[in-house]
DNA sequence: TATTAGCACTCATTCGGTTTGAGTGCTAAC
DNA sequence: GTTAGCACTCAAACCGAATGAGTGCTAATA
């Protein structure tokens, strides 16, 4: 049997009302709210056939129908292409550059929830290479240094190091330089025993605080899992299919635990500029399998990216998460990407 | 009638039993499981008494009965009493004090809400005054300026600055020399025009920068709001009196907005240094009218300080609760304190 | 006088059965 | 190929009886 195109517009319709309702949709009301023109009974038939195709399916008999993934599936990669290289103009709130990443991040997570009615998840670019560019050491009071780093991409992470006494300011002024010409432009990989050898020994007498330092800077930087934010995951409540029994408890539950989600959409790599999305079954995650999960990727710098998810019911309104992941992505890179 | 001690024993036995359960109790479970030896009828009577004086209610005739938030007060109150000099010796897992503010209070809402099952609440310090302590600029590259500010209590604030040229070494010195001899010491109220001022006439060429520089600090210090984190906000579903209908769903949004809350949280400054409790209907908020919420104050210096909320059903364990308020907090001035 | 046993009563909850109505599949006619 | 008509299915809504936990009251008891 062949998808001809009367079926695919059936196939378009009752997805299309069943994103509005969330119930099944029967064949008098696609009879009755389309422009076929064909009485209930012919759509029954078709119906049938797009049942046999695996497109739909029937909660129980004598029900109406529901998509089933692989008719989602059909439908969101049509609109995919079709979106290919359209583009929508919401106009993201984001402002200044001068903002801190974190604030831009945390601030596109809310954006993207509240636009969409959907739960949002945006991760801290991951650095592939977390590569130094700039490292600044300075005593705040007597027993205490701040050392702030700033990574490629302008990421900057702050530390403060105990140390035992006041520093000399040559001495602080000799530290820095040496942390910065031994340091600049490596990642945390090539730092070394044999960096660290150098560095200690040409600081001799500082050389336990130079440990110091070093650990802190270690700490900060090692892979402490992906770090993300969340917005909106009370819209789950919108969705009575997700609202019922345990449902939610365990979803918010993943969205706060963030882990899952992460490395779901991490197992991509910055490979797939493209948009991702995983529907029910397709969902690798127990607690999701009832939902769809978007993802997508923004780019800082070459190797330095993050991601966005959008968690919503199955009947989700591709179209326009597309579209706004699709702009979000735009500006993210627009912000960053100028630098 | 009196409140005897035969009747507040009843009473106590009541609330304990129906912080295990969750449902209504009947005189009969009061007789067998207590070593009061009364038979099922006098504790009838004797519970008749007890709702005659408004500390217990029958959700309906014919059910058992539940404490009402003024027998929960009670019972409350005379915990706390006699807590008050006792110490619960819950070893939370706080360590370093060189780890970032921001980590250990993320940490410390997760072990509060992880050890007690409820939801949990930490807010970063509030400032009376944002005292700046030191300022630090760096050009990080040819366009961006690094501004780090410590303020009082070491917390950090860093932001990017955009700047048309790159400044000569001397530039920077001078600037960095300026910002630290005017602005030390001053918090964002007295950095006031002729501040401004002055600063700007001693900068001349670099005027605009300064300018730029001070909208950055100011937008960094504002009060944008207390920032919090929560934690085990899923813990909400744990009980199912708080799951019913859609309850839930506004307890976890005001848990996502926060603003409500930590209002509440800041109302009672730092002047009680003591334990807050807000039972039921006791609560302003009209999402949690159907919980407690017990709040702490941890203290970081004078005039610094924070707050921690727990927020969980009326049928709190509020020993535990208070217990581990009691302990983290201690544990969190020992950290800060020792600065 | 305080306590208790006994009993009638209340009422939320559970369970089985009926009704309703949306929706289907099939068949025969157009 | 399309449609009208009809028998059939089944989830959900509705209803009423049975169940049982728990009460309040009363009369007997210590």
């Amino acid at each position: 049997m062949e998808l001809d195109d009367r079926k695919l517009k059936i196939l378009t319709a009752i997805i299309q009302n069943y994103l509005e309702t969330g119930e099944p949709v029967g064949s008098r009301t696609i009879s009755k709210y389309t422009d076929l023109n064909l009485s209930s009974a012919t759509i029954r038939n078709e119906m049938s056939d797009l049942e046999e195709l695996g497109l739909i399916i029937q909660p129980h008999t004598s029900a109406g129908r529901i998509p089933s993934d692989r008719g989602y599936r059909l439908y969101v990669d049509m609109m995919l292409k079709e979106k290919e290289d359209e583009l929508n103009n919401l106009k993201v709130e984001l402002n200044a550059k001068s903002e801190r990443l974190d604030t831009i991040l945390k601030e596109a997570a809310k954006v993207i929830a509240d636009s969409t009615n959907y739960a949002s998840m945006i991760t801290v670019p991951k650095y592939r290479t977390k590569k130094i560019k700039f490292i600044q050491l300075t005593q705040v009071d007597f027993s205490t240094l701040l050392c702030v780093v700033v990574l490629d991409g302008n990421l900057i992470k702050n530390m403060m190091v105990p140390c035992d006494e006041e520093l000399p300011k040559e001495a602080l002024l000799k530290l820095n330089l040496m942390m910065n010409t031994f340091l600049q432009g490596l990642d945390m990989q090539e730092i070394n025993v044999s960096v660290m050898q150098k560095l200690r020994n040409e600081a001799n007498e500082y050389s336990a605080l130079i440990s110091n330092i070093l650990d802190a800077i270690a700490k900060c930087l090692e892979d402490q899992g992906v770090e993300a934010y969340t917005s909106g995951s009370t819209n789950i409540f919108k969705y009575p299919e997700l609202n019922e029994s345990g449902k939610a408890s365990n979803l918010l539950y993943a969205l706060e635990e963030k882990k899952e989600l992460t490395d779901l959409m991490y197992k991509e790599g910055d490979s797939n500029r493209g948009i991702q999305v995983y529907i029910g079954e397709e969902n690798p995650i127990e607690a999701t399998k009832d939902c769809t999960f978007v993802t997508a990727t923004y780019h800082i710098e070459d190797g330095v990216y993050g991601k966005i998810g959008i968690l919503g019911p199955r009947r989700m309104d591709y179209e326009k998460v597309v579209g706004t992941l699709r702009n979000l992505m735009n500006e993210l890179d627009g912000i960053f990407g100028k630098e």
